[in-house]
RNA sequence: CGGGCUGUAGUAUAUCGGCAGUACGCGUGCAUGGGGUGCAUGUAGGCCGGGUUCGAUUCCCGGCAGCCCGACCA
């Protein structure tokens, strides 16, 4: 994309009242738009940024043979009577609104019970069962209060994961493979190192639930780290018989400050029992189905990332969810940056081709602001030279390489 | 939901009970052209409602909005 297309514009100025690390930098980059506390909306690039993290929780989903579906915002009362939910004292984050003929409806702040509902159509047989489905949602949520820029807002992107089993056998090794995706999606937007398996509270339905948490000050959570077994056991649930259950040592836990980007649930036959989701075994007996709740806070994920790598220049993506490889800049070397363009775009390489007439400095402090990977000059000394100046977005100093051997350069 | 702070051009800020100033942005011109360049010039503002006052952007009250701390947070 050139640059001189996009609408947005680089701001020097932090917003007043913005405190949060990733919205000043996001605002100022120019990814989102606050249109109110705990709102934002994302621009082009933020966008980019959201659907590249949506694409690889999606490959990870459907890899674990999920599907995927969407779900309606506009979610009926009854259901969240069935179990319990509807009244503002039970959930106290609901926005309502009534239709025309008066009817009830809330915006859906979760869509467990109103995907179980629906599943409830196809699944009556353990031939029916495993079935496991997922969507990216905008969660409304009424918070009480909104902070931590894009994390914690009362409009947010989530993928909700949810699996309907025959047996707990079938669900714990279901669950049991989501950790397992869970780490690798989290390896691959850039956080492995930094997001530990935590023990936290089961609520009604087990012992324990389980969150990822990932270190960083930015967050909310109090959590106490094992590091040597890569696990943590939630503030919430910290007692010595929890520590001396999960066969841990209460003199080694390391209190850290993390912030939560997953959480995964089993509810056993309960909330199916609750709506009525029940199959007939080959046994012929009527059993509810076995079920589990799986979530990854998509937007928190970004602020996540933002707050955890970037720095006093800016932003700093790494390359699995960048808005694009490349960020080219032309030097007042136009015509040989845009054949290099047109030949790196040819050779399906994401660039954002900076062409605009602004000073040098104001590429270079932009470029930095955006965060793209990797950024290449092009200006009077490539000409000389024959080749482009190629940095990395975390290096200092630039390599050069030649114009020919450029699109290989990023090939590889 | 308890507590605290704050609302002045598009953005960030200053001053003042009596003509509201600066920087960035945006527009124009000239110069400049490898780390937010320089000079000149133009553009644009007191959240809403009420009160006190000769006069309110300033003081008081209410509303609305924003931020922070705590509580809350499948």
């Amino acid at each position: 994309m050139r640059q001189s297309q996009l609408f947005t514009k680089t701001k020097k100025e932090v917003p007043k009242n913005e405190v949060s690390k990733n919205a000043q930098l996001l605002i100022r980059a120019g990814f989102v738009h606050k249109e109110m506390a705990g709102v934002y909306a994302f621009l082009p690039l933020g966008l980019r940024v959201l659907e590249r993290i949506k694409g690889i929780v999606r490959e990870e989903m459907n890899a674990l043979g999920c599907q995927e579906l969407i779900m309606t915002s506009l979610q009926r009362k009854d259901l969240w009577e069935k179990t319990d939910r509807w009244d503002d004292a039970k959930v106290d984050v609901w926005f309502k609104s009534t239709l025309k003929n008066g009817t009830e409806v809330g915006l859906g702040w979760s869509h467990e019970e109103q995907i179980t509902e629906m599943m409830k159509n196809y699944l009556s047989s353990y031939r029916d069962l495993p079935a496991n489905v997922y969507q990216f949602q905008t969660k409304l949520r009424n918070e009480i209060r909104a902070k931590s820029g894009i994390m914690r807002c009362r409009e947010f992107m989530m993928k909700d994961l949810y699996s309907y089993s025959r047996t707990d056998e079938d669900h714990q090794k279901f669950y049991d493979a989501v950790i397992a995706a869970y780490h690798h999606i989290f390896e691959r937007v850039g956080l492995g190192e930094r997001t530990f398996l935590t023990f936290a509270s089961g609520g009604a339905f087990t012992q324990f639930s389980h969150e990822f948490q990932t270190v960083t000050d930015a967050g909310e959570d109090i959590v106490y780290l094992d590091r040597a077994k890569k696990t943590a056991i939630n503030q919430e649930v910290l007692t010595d018989a929890v520590v001396a259950q999960l066969g841990m040592d209460r003199a080694a836990l390391e209190e850290v400050k993390t912030a939560e980007v997953g959480n995964i649930f089993s509810f056993g036959g309960t909330k199916s029992e609750q709506l009525g989701l029940t199959f007939k075994d080959s046994d012929g007996n009527t059993k509810p189905v076995i079920l589990g709740s799986y979530g990854i806070g998509i937007t928190r994920l970004m602020g996540v990332v933002v707050e955890c790598f970037s720095d006093e220049a800016g932003l700093v993506w790494p390359e699995s969810i960048a808005p694009f490889r490349v960020h080219l800049l032309s030097l007042g070397a136009d015509e040989k940056a845009s054949e290099i363009y047109d030949m790196l775009v040819a050779a399906g390489i994401e660039v954002l081709y900076d062409d605009r007439d602004v000073r040098a400095g104001e590429k270079f402090a932009d470029s930095d602001l955006l965060g793209i990977p990797y950024r290449v000059v092009v200006g009077s000394r490539s000409l000389e030279s024959g080749s482009v100046e190629v940095k990395r977005r975390t290096d200092t100093d630039a390599i050069s390489v030649p114009f020919g051997a450029l699109v290989e350069f990023f090939q590889k």
